[in-house]
DNA sequence: CATTGATGCACAATCGGTTGCGCATTCGAT
DNA sequence: ATCGAATGCGCAACCGATTGTGCATCAATG
């Protein structure tokens, strides 16, 4: 526990006012100070350790130095490089992360508010919940601070930053193609939500001159549960597709224990293409190949926009086109096996 | 975008001054009120959907309202549940939760005291880095805020949640005797981490009467590579134990992954059994048995600790025996096949 | 009826840092 | 030598809430 100094004693010892201190270190442009007054200041502050009171500035300014992250579930695979992301951005602009889990038991529109007080945040990053509907979004984001969402959009709103999903899912279904799958089938994510929509969307032109096999189409959600139960249906039907593509991590691997317990190998009999890696990919038996996405990139992105737009730019929706989503090949997909 | 409305606000819309209209609203005890004019202001301030400024009353209280949760990895499947104990019981008294990953590059003394600011956070729940040793988490405990630690303890530095340590390898270990196992290997954590040396301590303990087999026992670290790596030394060797405990659950998927590798079923060749439960533990192939500790619960304690201290009680050496861990019995773990 | 005490409220200082403005001094130009 | 401008610094207001203290008003008491 070590004192706290305040910018009064930097003043004293630098034998200045406060004010004139303030200015020295602040590096106010407006600041007419001597070059010599200015070096006895900064001497002080660094020979004393200070650091300025983040409460009294947060006042004063307007702005309390921190972003809120609030995410539907912290276990999910894209949490981590999100988080990085933005801790990464957000240190280099001096400013703090709160995390907020809005769990579905309390998804009511003050949750968020709640969550983020008054003036306790300057901004937050949205990862939308999969049990979201446009309107619940809309009323959650009635909120004094400006939003930017993560991988969704909201017409009207500017705000997002959306990874490049037909660009992955076109990597996913060149593979299987390559290695000569011809069925291929989907398990996409929850049915309203609009980054599944766009994954799902960008599936569907890819199989348009393909025979239709509506049933081949799964949708479900982004967590196991959900990939397990999508994946039964599909081992259920009487012909099958000999590929199929998730649209995320946590999914993929519901699906790839449904095909364990129902005895389907993988990839002899199907293969597995997931949107997403994260470490667990390459500790599954047999390891997921999938589709790495710029998820720390996009976290960077997302801090930097809203950082940039309490310093006055504008807020954008963009796509993150750079990084290239890239595939990783590992075990779970191969050559279909013909019979 | 919603207006913000200041206590000077409700005041006019009551009639009165700030300085009641402050003492109405915080039920200062020493207020001396009327009942009439006390409900005109809370009326006004409901009407108003007045929400106190953070960052004035931050400031005037010395008191940010926040915490910080700072862990090495958020990717480990501790995580989730601590942060969900944190969170909830922060909730309840109104403090918020900044999240802090102290990454593996920066494990500088000065991180912690960057991240968490001057003033940003009126205290600290620590869970100590895997690679952390005594001295360097002193250093990094060298912060003008209290300190609650999560699964560590440091002597002369109270303040500490930890987890029945004992009490859950016991509960491995009676499960893999019961069902037939003697030769019983363990897969610990980081050496000179203090939960990882209580669990091997306990497994010690257990295995006193037994014939004594040193190279059954593997230090690595909490995550899957290392489990990995120690499950490929246990492999190597000419005689093999029948089951293994393993001391956490990221490191138990990797043991599992190195099983799969080498062609070892589990749990006919070798059972295994984790310390720790998190989703993934019912997705692997075969589904991991475990012992769910209360992650929760000792986040909530923690958290709970942490803020009474704030009030003024003291901070204490806590050991969470309820709820008792609790064996999850699945596929991982079968009666020895004698050859 | 005068005095004491309790009651209900407002004034103003305060937390620590930022910033508009004013004052004094020095400098350059005529 | 004189005047205007530029320079260097301090004063004081302010951000929005909390809180010690003081001033009225009214009831209770002898």
């Amino acid at each position: 526990m070590v004192e706290m100094v305040r910018l009064k004693d930097v003043a004293a010892r630098a034998g200045v006012s406060v004010s004139v201190a303030s200015r020295a270190l602040t590096d106010d442009a407006h600041a007419r100070i001597s070059a010599d007054t200015r070096a006895r200041i900064v001497a002080a502050a660094t020979e004393l350790g200070y650091q300025p009171d983040h409460r009294a500035r947060a006042l004063r300014l307007s702005r309390s130095g921190a972003i809120a992250l609030v995410v539907p579930e912290v276990n999910n695979a894209i949490f981590g490089g999100l988080h990085s992301g933005i801790q990464e951005a957000c240190q280099q602009r001096h400013t703090a992360v709160l995390l907020g889990q809005l769990n579905a038991s309390d998804r009511s529109a003050q949750a968020l508010s709640r969550l983020i007080g008054n003036g306790r945040v300057d901004g937050v990053i949205l990862q939308r919940a999969e049990d979201y509907d446009d309107a619940s979004l809309q009323a959650a984001l009635d909120i004094p601070v400006p939003t930017v969402l993560f991988n969704s959009r909201l017409s009207g709103r500017p705000g997002s930053v959306v990874l490049d999903d037909p660009a992955a899912v076109r990597i996913a279904v060149e593979h299987l193609r390559e290695l000569g799958h011809t069925g291929i089938g989907f398990i996409a994510g929850a049915a309203h939500h609009d980054a599944a929509a766009r994954r799902l969307e960008a599936f569907t032109e890819l199989m348009a001159g393909e025979p239709s096999h509506p049933e081949w189409t799964q949708s479900g959600g982004w967590e196991a549960p959900a990939g397990h139960l999508a994946m039964s249906r599909i081992l259920g039907l009487d012909e099958r597709p000999t590929a199929i593509v998730v649209a995320s991590l946590n999914a993929a691997v519901g699906a790839l224990h449904a095909c364990a317990a129902a005895g389907v190998r993988v990839p002899d009999d199907l293969s597995i293409v997931s949107i997403h890696d994260a470490w667990i990919a390459s500790y599954t038996a047999p390891e997921l190949t999938t589709v790495r996405m710029p998820m720390v990139e996009a976290g960077e992105r997302a801090a930097t926009m809203l950082l940039d737009h309490l310093d006055g730019a504008e807020l954008e929706d963009v796509v993150l086109h750079e990084p290239k989503p890239e595939l990783l090949a590992r075990g779970s997909s191969a050559a279909p096996t013909h019979r």
